[in-house]
DNA sequence: ACGCATGGTATTGTATCGATACTTTAGTTT
DNA sequence: AAACTAAAGTATCGATACAATACCATGCGT
């Protein structure tokens, strides 16, 4: 049991370099680091209340100085859009360019990966997808980080009719493709 | 399935980053980043045939200028020693100083992940492990890169007798202790 | 004896990352 | 309204990871 969390803790890590080097590798094409790709890649999905410098400083997990440079460095390849939010001039809304866009359909490390989980039975990943769901949630409350998740498993999401969503901590209205789209504020059922 | 997968990639992901950022955390204390930490847990946990910069490079999934400085620093922080083997000079030989032994001790992470997990139960916690644990071995095998495992899984291990062992490839004895290490030449059943 | 591969180091340039200090805007208190 | 205070970002600096390249020493093959 306690040996079983210890192998589990160093095949994550040992995954993690792998991705990691498999994005340096990916990354290096565009003179890209791991955190670029990461960061783009996060973007493309951010929905309105987590398309911030602020929310991307959280989701990766370092400082906002450091993640303000990337997005710098982002910013001056034109791959991703930055402007001033209207109403909190304060905010800085984050977009990805279509160079950006173009940018993360090519350099997806999905393909290698679905590859090499091919051969395992659903049931399985299943399985596996739950319990790593379930440690990364602790992880992240253990840290007081947020989870970063989807409409779909948000205490807030309130369905008001067929296509129509509402998010009960801002108020606002939902577009069904925002529903998929992943929130800095979002709070796990 | 193929969505299956996609959350497999983005929780590995996520908990790669946790793990590093964890690391990073835990590392300022001894001024040292994500990498020296894997560096000094690796050669804990490295055989004989291990336990030199062409082994680490190989683990770490970087370039061999780039750890032979890393294994550097650690060496002027008194963390690891190093001397030339015996009978091949080329070869350098890596062992953790007792310092660099009671840092390893002191800096684990395990804690932290094993009250992530302790909810999850053991059969589950199996499935789980031997889900990613295929899903590494593909990825390294596609990358044609060593999967670094213990003995036990190993073809090349042989049994003489209770407490004796022997590699099969090397023709060396091991002994019972070696056997629990990791090793750069271990190949799978 | 000659090439050639292998293990490792030295050097240089780029850019991540943290730390610190700073600017601007928002919100709150007096 | 004026003055704090907090929040979101940016700028700057120092340390150093990391890749790329070149280089050195040893070992192995013909």
């Amino acid at each position: 049991m306690r040996k079983n969390a210890f192998t589990l803790l160093e095949l994550a890590e040992r995954l993690g370099n792998i991705i990691r080097s498999e994005m340096r590798r990916i990354g290096s094409t565009y003179r890209l680091h791991p955190v670029h790709l990461q960061a783009l890649s996060f973007l493309k999905q951010a929905n309105r209340y987590s398309n911030t410098p602020q929310a991307l400083t959280e989701y990766l997990g370092l400082t906002k100085g450091t993640v303000s440079q990337s997005l710098l460095l982002l910013y001056r390849k034109g791959l991703v859009a930055r402007y001033v939010d209207e109403v909190d001039k304060r905010v800085v809304r984050l977009k990805l360019s279509a160079a950006g866009k173009r940018l993360v359909k090519e350099a997806q490390i999905a393909p290698v990966w679905q590859s090499a989980a091919a051969n395992v039975s659903p049931a399985r990943i299943k399985t596996t997808v739950l319990v790593l769901l379930e440690t990364l949630r602790n992880l992240q409350a253990m840290h007081s980080e947020r989870p970063f998740g989807v409409c779909n498993t948000c205490t807030h999401l309130q369905r008001e009719s067929a296509r129509i969503y509402n998010c009960g901590l801002k108020n606002d209205r939902l577009s069904v493709p925002e529903t998929r789209q992943i929130c800095r504020l979002h709070t796990p059922q």
